[in-house]
DNA sequence: TGCGAAACTGGCCGGGTGGCCAGTCCTCCC
DNA sequence: GGGAGGACTGGCCACCCGGCCAGTTTCGCA
């Protein structure tokens, strides 16, 4: 061992209150034999929040962005909701919309992230 | 500070691997401010092992298309991906269209979705 | 030495996406 | 009655996305 076992061990935070990741990334990132993570970068080992409290009172969806949501996460584009909930895709997007918003998204593909990431949805 | 903010962080070890968190261990235990929780104590977050085991090796993903498809689930636009990769917009396109017939995707949310699900990624 | 794989770049274009404006219904509640 | 919020719909428009065509270099391997 003491070889490659003993290298840097990398760590990925994967923490969503950013007041928590700040303070650990402050903390963690002046650990000798230790080194944060780049974005993308398979690490050795994750910090990831204990409780399921993420999100303050859920955040607090619809049940109609709810059901946008899952199907946002299947792939499936504005025409093919818009079709599936029987809705115009001017309504999709009125609630994909309210969605980025509330999620803090930027777009659908990170709405979704952040859905599965904090356990509104499951992939 | 000296808030319940600035609280004590009490971190958990759940590693597996005896050596890694042994060291662990070791690095953490003395960093001010951050706290290893007692058996059964509710810790604030949580080390976990990120093992290296990838996917039954049927999709075989090239280094470029693991950059590109870590950025994407980051909610990263094609410019974006382009920006941080140094390469041009043609070419993340070029990556993610691979992507996109490897995971057997519709669409970048939906090969987000599919790659977390068989946990090539890890939101 | 040739050949494939990976990575990279360009142009073009139809369709999708997201943001803006506007509006109508409905229900719950003060 | 009036207000607030949710669900729904429309038009308009800049931009993005993904697929098509084409090309380049570099690398390892037979």
């Amino acid at each position: 061992m003491s070889e490659d076992n003993a290298r840097e061990i990398v760590l990925s935070l994967e923490v969503d209150d950013p007041a928590l990741a700040d303070r650990l990334a402050t903390l963690l990132g002046s650990v000798a034999g230790l080194r944060l993570a780049a974005p993308g970068e398979t690490a050795t080992a994750s910090v990831v929040a204990r409780d399921p409290r993420i999100m303050p009172d859920d955040i607090a969806l619809t049940q109609r962005e709810l059901d946008v949501l899952a199907l946002m996460a299947e792939g499936a584009s504005n025409k093919m909701i818009a079709r599936q909930l029987n809705i115009s895709v001017h309504t999709v997007k009125f609630h994909v919309g309210s969605l980025l918003d509330k999620l803090d998204a930027t777009g659908r593909t990170d709405a979704v992230a952040h859905a599965a990431r904090r356990g509104v949805i499951e992939l």
